[in-house]
RNA sequence: GCCCCCGUAGCUCAGAGGAUAGAGCGAUGGUUUCCUAAACCAUAGGCCGUGGGUUCGAAUCCCUCCGGGGGUACCA
């Protein structure tokens, strides 16, 4: 698809790079407050040509108006203080922003296929521990990038990569052999292990042999014998059905869930292969692949002196199948926290000198902290993912109640799990995932100004407008004339409808979120305005009413599917 | 020690080289016989951590320092 705004920003493109040549002065949008719809810079021409960029303007505007037809988006080209500003014909662009949301309906502002595959990795956590939310951020920041390249037409496999292998799950079998009760595990598998984990971290402080035990444990299960596997294996199978429980309530569904175990032999086989090629070597009795030139920073050790495989070793043997399995990828991206940072750089390096240069994408996200310190579930410094969903749908009910008393139960539960699980995703997501967060209560559950109530409740007003005008749900409206348009709040919204189609395109090329989520808070603040300055059901004449309609439906399905692309479901009232 | 990231309003954050640095929360004041006030409007609040540099132009790029966080070969 190529939308109007698209095609006018092309037609400018074109102009400046005639004009100018290289380097072409970059489009951008004006400040705001500005009519004009483009504006491009000429200071650095006219600094090389020595001319005065004002003057300069005043040329390239007038000529550039000489080429211009009836017919065109654009209406005229205006200098100001070194500027050529562009102006659309406001009615031909309203029409095209009206007419792009109509014809492509619930396909507006997407991509068509572009026969490229990406693989995410999110979530990814260990084994035998219930989700904190230390893994919300990878979860929700993954599944929101998978949403959005999937709009921009790219065919995106998600992966759950498990952490089920390493001494660790020696010494949880050990514990459970030791203090382990079958009725507690049966009762709450979950609960019991992290009960185990905690017991056994707390008794290994008094005694330290207990490290020696959970290490011939984990050989134990290395060399694959009978009962440890047999454990190890229900661990496993119940730590996923905990995880796809607690993530199901954030609408995540993992495509493939892999498991890091069973890239151990082929990790092994990998690590002889690059031996053999060269690109694998030893070093202190390890095998290692030289990533970084520089000495302070460390290789990638693939085999540990005792023989055995690391997590570096099996993430890239799992990176090679995925590139091999999913053919033809063009990014594997991991959603995981910064830091991972050398983990991610060593993994690319190696990745790129077996063959696969620019294809890792580590999308790091900064660290989720508590107020008294770093996450630790064996400190037992942790705040439980279910914890927090649970608070957020009560917190949600509880405004419901208050606001809304007369909602019937069943549907105030779903209107709150809605509220409330969308504001956790909003809180992470509508800020640069960059930055670390202290976790704070009050944060996460903000119901009020940019927050995801508001988004969803400027929504739930249009669907109501639309239901009252008792327009059929699934049809669009039809008799639409953007020359009934004239109120300010009325265009300024039409206007930000218009960006949707660029604000999921920047968001997928940066593989940030919150480039879309700032979109959607200024519809949703366009929405408000223009709701309590112009009537709908109440127009003057019949047009005018018709052409709010559609304004209002083609809002309505902008703000429920940016969201839904954010992982927010939108309810149905509020 | 070395490497990476962050520092913008009282608090939480947008702003990826361009025109007058913007929101939310909090504060103060206003708006409900009218499609839902989880809303709207207004006011107050800024040496963009510091000092230098590059540039026609710097919150944005480079360097110094300060403050905070993370990482630093055989954990995941």
């Amino acid at each position: 698809m190529n939308y109007v705004l698209d095609r006018i920003y092309q037609q400018v493109e074109k102009l400046a790079t005639d004009e100018f040549g290289e380097p072409t002065p970059e489009v951008r949008r004006p400040p705001k407050g500005s009519q004009a719809i483009y504006a491009v810079p000429c200071f650095q021409y006219a600094k090389t040509k020595g001319v005065n960029p004002m003057q300069l303007a005043e040329r390239v505007a007038a000529r550039w108006s000489k080429g211009l037809t009836d017919e065109g988006l654009i209406e005229r080209f205006e200098a100001a203080r070194g500027y050529v500003n562009v102006f659309a014909n406001q009615q031909k662009l309203l029409a095209g922003i009206l007419q792009d949301a109509e014809s492509a309906g619930e396909c507006y502002g997407t991509h068509a296929d572009r026969g490229q595959t990406v693989v995410v990795d999110y979530c990814s956590p260990n084994i035998a521990k219930p989700l904190s939310v230390g893994h919300l951020r990878s979860t929700i920041i993954g599944q929101a990038l998978i949403n959005i390249l999937r709009a921009r037409g790219y065919k995106v496999v998600g992966i759950n990569f498990l952490s089920d292998w390493g001494t660790q799950f020696g010494k949880l079998l050990y514990a459970f052999e030791q203090w382990g009760e079958e009725e507690k595990f049966t009762a709450d598998p979950i609960g019991h292990l992290l009960d185990l984990y905690v017991h056994f971290h707390k008794e290994l402080k008094e005694n330290p042999t207990l490290e020696d035990k959970g290490r011939t444990t984990f050989r134990k299960l290395e060399q694959g014998e009978a009962k440890e596997r047999v454990l190890w294996k229900r661990f496993r199978e119940e730590s996923l059905n905990s995880f796809e429980k607690t993530v199901g309530r954030l609408g995540v569904h993992f495509d493939h869930n892999w498991y890091e175990s069973e890239f151990e032999k082929k990790a092994h086989d990998l690590i002889d292969s690059l031996l053999e090629q060269g690109i694998a070597e030893h070093s202190e009795g390890a095998v290692i692949i030289r990533t970084f030139e520089d000495e302070n920073k460390p290789p990638l050790v693939a085999r540990k002196s005792d023989g055995t495989t690391l997590y570096a070793s099996r993430d890239l043997a799992s990176a090679l199948e995925r590139i091999e399995k999913f053919s033809p990828v063009s990014k594997l991206i991991y959603a995981v926290a910064t830091e991972q940072n050398l983990h991610f750089a060593n993994l690319a390096k190696a990745l790129e000198r077996i063959g696969f240069p620019d294809v890792l994408e580590h999308v790091r996200f900064g660290m989720v902290s508590l107020p008294e310190g770093k996450i630790s579930t064996r400190e037992g410094r942790v705040v439980y993912l279910d914890e927090l969903l649970d608070e957020a749908e009560r917190r949600a009910a509880e405004i419901i109640t208050e606001k809304n008393p007369d909602m019937a139960a069943d549907t105030r539960a779903e209107v709150a799990r809605r509220v409330g699980i969308g504001s956790v995703i909003y809180a992470d997501l509508s800020q640069d995932r960059i930055k670390d967060i202290v976790f704070d209560w009050k944060r996460m559950l903000a119901f009020e100004g940019n927050s995801a109530p508001y988004l969803q409740y400027a929504a739930v007003r249009c669907a109501r407008i639309l239901q009252k005008a008792g327009l059929p749900t699934g049809e669009w409206v039809q008799g639409t004339d953007s020359a009934k348009l004239e109120e300010p709040e009325s265009i300024e919204l039409v206007m930000a409808l218009g960006r949707f189609p660029q604000a999921i395109a920047e968001a997928a090329e940066r593989y940030a979120p919150h480039v879309l989520a700032g979109y959607l808070y200024d519809v949703a603040g366009s929405l408000s305005r223009f709701y309590t300055q112009v009537s709908v059901l109440k127009a003057a004449g019949e047009a005018t009413r018709l052409t709010r309609l559609g304004l209002v439906q083609a809002t309505e399905s902008v703000l429920r599917r940016g969201l839904a692309l954010l992982g927010i479901q939108t309810p149905e009232v509020m």
